[in-house]
RNA sequence: GCGAUGUUGGUGAAGUGGUUAACACGGUAGAUUGUGGUUCUAUUAUGCGUCGGUUCGACUCCGAUACGUCGCC
């Protein structure tokens, strides 16, 4: 029996939802869920030094296979003594296997059985990725959670082909596990399966079979409504065993965070708080702010009042709009400060809320502050 | 003073005797969900120096005038 590299304990539950507040060691150390992670995809979180991470309440972060792998190169990335070494930083870290990136980035792909042709989007070299492929890579990167390779569906997809793909997803689960060779990293199993009830089902079921340390939910936020999306996440985390770790991949907006949450969600990872940082916009407790509005031309006030982060305890909001005008990098590095610190403290008092079994309550502070709710998204 | 030439939006500028004046930048908004640091979308001149004329119709042709640039005395 392999020696597990996380250990996931639950020390709270909500009375009235699935939320849950736990507790994960890692080999990095340990962290609390549910929790948010950084997207630092090329082995950076864009702008942010490890240590502005560490002080904004970071705990995990992610970085990215199929990126790594092209630059600088996983060998290389070995060679400096994994990821942690190489970005200088010490918290747990967790790696895409890769899976996603073929969805989104490769205009080219040819997905097969053993794995997926596509040309690069760096050069258009033709390459060939497969779960094995992807997990030896991640074991070179060496994070501490590491990701199945998968197929993310493009939505809306028909059942035939969702079938086929969850299928695919599954076997190669399994060719990703055994060809997984660090007891030091945990794997995690993708649930897919679209926007179809049995098949998510399915794929949850087949996954827990393999017994995986931690499961995700793949395949949303890719242009379905939430509805929908909620709908998936229900029919996902139904099966998986409740004494395991549950990510939900690619989603960080506010409304979807509490909803997740509420359902069972232990992790979330995105890239919109530091993509629309770096355009401008700025996640507050009033809401959205788009710095590039003329209203803030000389609007001297800090950014957000209820805010302790370095931007806003430091900095106006005219100044970050000139910033952001200006195209300048300081403005995108103080505003994705800003958003990730809204998002990881909004999970700080979710913590705290589940500890003190008030989630609901927490959650109606929230939507009633930013008016969510519905389709109304943050 | 004479000759040549030019005057189109916030900017650089296309353009044709005939419905809505190209394009780029800038401006103003919006988007962004397992990363696009430089992305995407929408919108932005009721007007082509001014005044007359020719014409069914003129930013486009003609004349005058103002201003600019170059050359000559």
């Amino acid at each position: 029996m392999k020696k597990e590299a996380i250990k996931f304990t639950i020390i709270n539950t909500s009375s009235d939802t699935k939320a849950r507040y736990a507790k994960m060691e890692t080999p990095h150390g340990v962290v609390e869920t549910p929790m948010f992670m950084p997207v630092g995809t090329l082995a950076t979180v864009k702008f942010l030094s490890p240590e502005e991470l560490y002080t904004i309440g970071s705990q995990v972060i992610l970085s990215n296979t199929y990126h790594c792998w092209l630059r600088p190169g996983h060998e290389i990335i070995k060679a400096a003594g994994g990821l942690h070494k190489f970005m200088n930083y010490n918290k747990p870290m967790l790696t895409d296997s890769g899976g996603f990136q073929v969805f989104s980035l490769a205009k080219i792909r040819d997905i097969k059985e053993e794995g997926v042709y596509f040309k690069n989007h760096l050069n258009g070299d033709a390459l060939f990725l497969s779960p094995e492929l992807s997990i030896q890579i991640q074991n070179d990167l060496g994070a501490d959670i590491i990701m199945s390779f998968d197929e993310c569906v493009p939505f809306p997809a028909t059942y035939d082909y969702v079938k086929d793909s969850v299928e695919r997803t599954l076997r190669w689960a399994k060719r990703g596990q055994e060809a997984h060779m660090r007891d030091d990293q945990a794997l995690f199993g993708i649930v897919q399966g679209g926007k179809y009830s049995d098949l998510r089902e399915y794929c949850a079921k087949e996954l827990v079979k393999m017994n995986f340390p931690g499961y995700s939910i793949g395949g949303t936020s890719v242009g379905e409504d939430k509805p929908t999306m909620y709908q998936m996440v229900e029919d996902g985390i139904r099966y998986l065993p409740i004494d395991k770790p549950r990510y939900l991949m690619g989603v960080g907006t506010v409304d979807a965070i509490f909803a997740g949450v509420e359902r069972g969600i232990d992790m979330f990872d995105c890239v919109l708080p530091t993509r629309i940082a770096r355009h401008g916009t700025a996640m507050t407790s009033m809401g959205r702010i788009n710095l590039r509005n003329k209203q803030y031309e000389a609007d001297f006030t800090a950014l957000d009042p209820a805010c302790d982060c370095e931007c806003c305890l430091k900095y106006t909001k005219a100044y970050l709009r000139h910033l952001i005008k200006c195209n300048e990098g300081l403005g995108m590095r103080l505003l994705s400060i800003h958003n990730l610190r809204f998002l990881l403290h909004l999970m700080e008092e979710i913590r705290t809320s589940i500890k003190e079994d008030r989630f609901l309550e927490l959650k109606e502070t929230y939507y009633k502050k930013l008016d969510l709710g519905k389709e109304k998204a943050y």
